[in-house]
DNA sequence: TCGCTATCGAACACCTTGTACGACATCATT
DNA sequence: AATGATGTCGTACAAGGTGTTCGATAGCGA
């Protein structure tokens, strides 16, 4: 990619990233943002075609590499996701959580939070679901399975909500332990 | 209060309601509103000061009743509340949604369902901190207390969604059930 | 060096918001 | 019925946000 699309992309997502932590999504105009980005009206139209799409990019930019590395990326990780107890897994992603990349700690205790934390959910039921096995082990069978699959992503990403609103203080290990008491 | 009020107040709400139904909150515009519900703007702006506050008021209508009779209405209602098993709350909770006074079931399956469920939660949360022991029996006490009462509001929260998002088939015993299946 | 392409900045048409005001209709009261 | 108060209407309006266009400029890769 050239180096100049390149620097207003991430120039455009810094700036977005910085008035979420500051306002709400819906109060955030185009204008603020390419104002604080330094880059043109035309230039941000040229890489988003509205504030929705951008919110979109932004998500994938998120929890993209979370999720490759869950299920497609090296193949050490992906034995730890097939193999190895839901304890793994979990703390697995808390763990990429923790290392902050992006400032995904801002982003998931800012006001506007639940964009992202739905976008997080998705995932986690498409992971959930390919791998029923993983969390059906403590399952109620008389329960139905979108009921159960909505409840244990839901409840994680409740927990990683809690957490980063709380600052992120406790370990990985904990929060797991917390995630696992509960389910 | 007037009678002219009331029932623009009601337009106002009904065809709000029903946008809602249709499309994503923030895609909704004060001319929509109007002209649905056919009023003038200067109506809805002397019973709204923004598009927000709408939102807050009809928040308000949909789950004061709901919380009002559950703590403080009338005399067997608080003593179902303070005094029952939790099953009891739960089922009373329930019932007054399946009632679906102002089709609040569209709008808790709605694209902006959130917007009510935060509204919910947050209700549900001083209740159940109001009522700690109410739920507390089966909990792991090595968990936050903060951490705890998030759970138990936004496993509620979810479950009703669920029940929302699907229709609604299910009876509130049911649904009782299973909430009280992964608490 | 050269062709390509991203960016800029300004201008633009369009839409939405929230306010203002005079005319009219409806209310409660006498 | 008459009256004063109040809610509503319709229209107009300024302010501000959106998304597009276009020529000029500067930085890119080969």
């Amino acid at each position: 990619m050239d180096r100049r699309q390149k620097k207003s992309r991430e120039a455009i997502f810094g700036a977005f990233s910085e008035l979420l932590s500051k306002k709400h999504y819906d109060k955030i105009t185009v204008g603020e943002i390419i104002e604080r980005a330094d880059v043109g009206r035309a230039t941000f139209y040229a890489h988003f075609e509205t504030k929705d799409f951008l919110l979109k990019e932004l998500c994938k930019e998120l929890f993209c590499h979370i999720f490759d590395k869950t299920k497609s990326g090296g193949e050490n990780h992906k034995h730890i996701f097939e193999c190895d107890a839901p304890k793994s897994v979990i703390l697995h992603l808390l763990q990429h959580l923790q290392r902050n990349d992006n400032n995904i700690l801002e982003l998931l205790s800012c006001e506007s939070n639940e964009l992202f934390l739905r976008y997080f959910k998705d995932n986690l039921k498409i992971l959930i679901q390919s791998q029923p096995e993983l969390f059906g082990n403590k399952r109620d069978k008389s329960l139905p399975d979108g009921y159960w699959v909505n409840h244990v992503s839901a409840t994680f990403v409740e927990t990683v909500k809690w957490w980063a609103t709380n600052g992120m203080k406790e370990s990985t290990e904990t929060i797991s332990a917390y995630f696992l008491a509960v389910i």
